[in-house]
RNA sequence: GGUCAAUUAGCUCAGUUGGUUUAGAGCGCUGCCUUGACAGGGCAGAGGUCACUGGUUCGAAUCCAGUAUUGACCACCA
């Protein structure tokens, strides 16, 4: 055996990745087993792999590796999503560099071109998952657009909309001009932003020189005012209320009215009311019967209706509206102020509110349904607390209907045909002409107008979990897979996503499966945190502040970056990515300090792995050290099982990790391997070598999941391997019960070492120089040494010419120190600084002191004597009984030393 | 403005529903240690009146109330 002295990730990740793709590790097929399903947040089909997505996927394929050594049918399904807007605006930019206009081509045209650059470009992200290490089931990779899942869109439109739980409505929505199309409020990011008040005045009609002034962010919008509103109670404009007022530039007239939504001490106290171009305005104008004029064009700029700067940019047109309102006398002033401004999440235009006719999702009901749901621990959120936005979202004060459709090209196009003013809903146009020939028998296919608009990505992703098995076609792989065990998403889309995915799992699955079958999409959800950077802000695209994962990768090896994003944080809590990058190369400057300690703990394991097979065998019988240690190591590895065990149920991930990431180094490689160690250059007994690689695969196995490829490597290492015989595929070791008395009593040794050892730094003792030590003796002391082998390991782990028991008070030119209850002496050739120990001893006695009185405290109240529990009490009496103990011994070597 | 969360060692965080020897981990830090699995290492050590003030309790980091600070989400004034 040759073996580096460092670990290189790069030569056995891809090597054992392409061996699980060869063995068909990942795929799952319905069998008898126990299935345990997760179902992927299907990435944008235009993303790039970033930290978040490098989180939440690490998180997935623990639970899936892990499910899988446990012997259950495991199945990712993994996939991406059409993501309408951001692929459309991709594919727009695009072509505009190639000097095409998407304003030139038919709606087919546009779509090839979209087809095509989703299979030149689309998907890499999948790829990228595979150097991470997912171990998605990649033959059932689906995409939101593909035919079938399209079909199940389609269906389950037309299937809302005959229950009545569509409509079709103009609407105040929030406009992207740049996109010319629809945003839901969570697309519409607000972000506070340096403005201008102008101060506009417009005269009373019928009076020479009265006017109101009413201030405005949007002068340009003064063309399509309808009213002005004062407060009722305003003294300042009664006189005026009921009279009217006249637009400057345009000279319309327009009614003075009273409306309590009108701040009394905002702006001027007037305020002009514009129904097409802001939502209160158009509340306001809805409760005063007011008519509306809408001035803009949907590419945001001035259309007819405004009369003046008609065909100019409405920024254009607010810059140059100003020296107009000055030559008419109508601007009093303007006024510098912060405001919050809404932008599109794609296209950073600002957003205009905008009169349109748009399909609507009725809410009322499914929010209720989901909100239900969760509250009744059908589907149980971790963290617990997330409810409470989940809550704040769905309750029915807050809950909107749902706006579905989007006046894009990319996307499933609404299944809605028009003709005059009926609609016809249907999968097919052929069925929405037969629909529309009972009415019109003499109708053509020509004459009905399909919808132009397309359905919002999300309609597509709320019936991921059912359609990826094809659930609305057959039931056969829905019913095995169905529901999925967890879902691992951010919270950011708890509501997109999540309580979306509830509802349809509501509304659909007890028509697919029956009512007897499980209906929630999902058990649980484990919500991850936002990775951030080190300024704790949001890692994100748009700020240039996620560093490239895949040169992360390059550098850590997957199993690094794997471990240390998860060591980071439990689930919800916000994970802060420590290393400071290059903002253009997006190359990390710095190391992480936490994907250097994943790939340093990776090289410990390989050299543990070296020293394990440089060991040349004998057949001597196991020493009583050796015998000993591989008793306790075999039952604290029993012990850590059961504690990773309820870590994994209540998916704290990052604690599990680190319980595996201590006993493997400190518990295995510190303390058991240096126990078992033979004396260099001799060899070890076979029977405690074939215990020790047994050990090192089980410790493989357990931490599998969390660091795939170096713990298949080194499993393939320790021992030649049958075909098959795999890591990955291994059997999870079940929990067994353990004896405490041993581990215990072996604890209790290291500490007795440790003591050495402190003694050996304080001193500038060699720890190459063998030392002599004493116990005294006493029924403790007796019985911790009953056990075979102790003495011998701490002769061993402390480097002791022997341990003795004494009779004696004191030991010669010796240290003394307290271990547990027993008194033990150092023997060491050297002068005692007499003071030095004293002080010490001191400060300790001191210490024990203040512990003892505290504990008598408690014992004297008989309140607690009596209300306690008896095990709580006894545990006080036991305390007080070894810190007295301590005491007495503290006592006495502090008199001998004098 | 409304709601939620957080505040524990230099940093990042645990502390499992009030009792585990007067608070734990990892990293960092300090000291010592290089022919021996690993310096990407070993051994040991120092570091905290659990944000503050009250309250409940035999007992509070843990429960309650208030205060302060931070963060997030929602709603917002033209």
């Amino acid at each position: 055996m040759n073996l580096s002295t460092h670990y290189d990730p790069s030569t056995t990740e891809a090597r054992w990745y392409a061996h699980w793709m060869e063995k068909n590790y990942f795929h799952s097929e319905p069998d008898e087993r126990e299935p345990f399903t997760i179902v992927i947040p299907p990435p944008n089909v235009t993303g790039v792999l970033h930290m978040g997505h490098m989180l939440n996927n690490t998180i997935q394929d623990i639970l899936i590796r892990k499910a899988r050594l446990e012997g259950k049918n495991a199945c990712w399904v993994p996939g991406t999503d059409h993501a309408s807007i951001a692929t459309e605006a991709k594919v727009v930019k695009k072509l505009r560099a190639q000097g095409i206009k998407k304003s030139d081509l038919s709606r087919e045209e546009f779509l090839a071109h979209a087809w095509e650059w989703k299979e030149e470009y689309g998907g890499k992200i999948l790829d990228q998952l595979q150097k991470l290490g997912a171990s998605c089931d990649w033959e059932r990779t689906r995409f939101t657009m593909e035919p079938k899942l399209s079909a199940a869109v389609l269906r389950v439109f037309v299937s809302l909309y005959k229950k009545g739980k569509l409509y079709r409505r103009l609407r105040m929505v929030n406009w992207d001009s740049e996109a010319q199309t629809v945003l839901s409020n969570e697309e519409v990011i607000y972000g506070e932003e340096n403005a201008r008040l102008f101060h506009i005045r417009y005269k009373i009609e019928g009076t020479k020189d009265e006017y109101i002034t009413i201030a405005t962010q949007r002068p340009e919008t003064i063309m399509a005012d309808i009213a002005i509103a004062v407060h009722p109670e305003d003294e300042r404009f009664q006189h005026l209320i009921g009279k009217k007022a006249i637009i400057p530039l345009i000279n319309r007239t327009i009614p003075i009215i009273t409306d309590t939504y009108v701040e009394l001490d905002f702006g001027t106290g007037a305020l002009k009311i514009t129904p097409a171009h802001d939502p209160n305005d158009y509340e306001v104008g809805q409760r005063h019967n007011l008519k509306v004029i809408d001035i803009l064009t949907p590419a945001g700029k001035l259309n007819e209706e405004a009369q003046i700067l008609v065909g100019e940019d409405r920024f254009a047109a607010r810059k140059k509206i100003k020296p107009l309102l000055e030559e008419a006398e109508a601007l009093v002033q303007i006024e510098d102020y912060r405001t919050k401004i809404g932008r599109s999440e794609r296209t950073d235009s600002v957003v205009e509110p905008r009169l349109s006719k748009q399909w609507f999702v009725d809410m009322k009901q499914f929010a209720a349904d989901a909100l239900e749901a969760v509250r009744s621990k059908e589907v149980t959120f971790y963290p617990e607390h997330m409810f409470n936005m989940y809550h704040s979202w769905l309750n029915e004060d807050n809950i909107r209907d749902w706006c579905i459709s989007r006046q894009l090209w990319w996307g499933q196009r609404i299944p809605a045909w028009y003709y005059e003013d009926d609609v016809f809903v249907a999968e097919s146009e052929e069925e929405a002409l037969a629909q529309a020939k009972e009415k019109y028998p003499n109708i053509t296919l020509a004459e009905l107008q399909q919808d132009e608009d397309v359905l919002d990505t999300w309609f597509s992703s709320w019936l991921w979990p059912m359609s990826v098995f094809d659930g609305f076609e057959s039931q056969e792989e829905l019913k095995y897979y169905y529901p999925t065990n967890v879902l691992v998403t951010g919270w950011d889309i708890m509501f997109f996503w999540v309580a979306r995915m509830i509802i349809s799992g509501y509304e659909f699955a007890p028509e697919l499966l029956g009512k007897d079958h499980e209906i929630m999409p999902f058990k649980d959800v484990y919500f991850t945190g936002m990775v951030r950077d080190e300024k704790r802000q949001k890692m994100s695209k748009s700020k240039g502040n996620s560093p490239d994962a895949l040169a992360l990768i390059e550098n850590y090896g997957a199993d690094g970056v794997r471990f240390g994003m998860l060591l980071s944080g439990a689930a919800g809590n916000d994970i802060i990515f420590d290393a400071p990058f290059d903002k253009a190369t997006k190359s990390v400057l710095n190391e992480s300090q936490r994907c250097l300690q994943g790939r340093n703990f990776c090289n410990k394991m390989w050299n543990a792995l070296r020293l394990i097979k440089g060991w040349e065998i004998t057949e001597d019988a196991p020493s009583a050290v050796n015998q000993l240690a591989t008793e306790w190591f075999d039952n604290k590895l029993q012990q850590t099982l059961k504690s990773l065990d309820q870590s994994m149920k209540d998916y704290r991930l990052s604690e599990a990790l680190m319980t595996l990431y201590n006993f493997i180094w400190g518990d295995f490689c510190s303390w058991y391997l240096e126990m078992v160690k033979p004396a260099y250059g001799e060899p070890i007994d076979r029977t405690t070598l074939k215990q020790t690689i047994e050990f090192y695969e089980r410790l493989m196995t357990i931490l599998h999941p969390f660091m795939p490829f170096v713990t298949e490597e080194i499993w393939h290492q320790l021992k030649a391997r049958a075909k098959g015989e795999d890591c990955i595929i291994s059997t999870y070791p079940k929990a067994q019960s353990f004896n405490k008395t041993i581990i215990e009593k072996v604890e209790r040794a290291k500490e007795v070492t440790a003591k050495v050892r402190e003694i050996r730094n304080t001193k500038g003792i060699s720890p190459k120089e063998a030392l002599s030590l004493y116990v005294q003796e006493s029924p403790n002391s007796l019985a911790l040494y009953e056990l075979a082998g102790l003495k011998a390991m701490i002769e061993k782990m402390a480097n002791l010419t022997g341990l003795y028991f004494t009779s004696m008070e004191e030991v010669e030119s010796s240290i003394g120190f307290v271990s547990g209850t027993e008194k033990y002496f150092l023997e060491v050739q050297l002068m005692i600084d007499v003071e030095a120990e004293r002080e010490k001893l001191q400060k300790e006695l001191e210490h024990q002191r203040g512990f003892v009185k505290g504990v008598e405290k408690k014992l004297s109240n008989e309140r607690f004597v009596n209300n306690a529990p008896a095990a709580v009490v006894d545990k006080e009496r036991k305390k007080l009984a070894d810190g007295q103990a301590r005491i007495k011994i503290l006592e006495e070597s502090l008199e001998n030393l004098a």
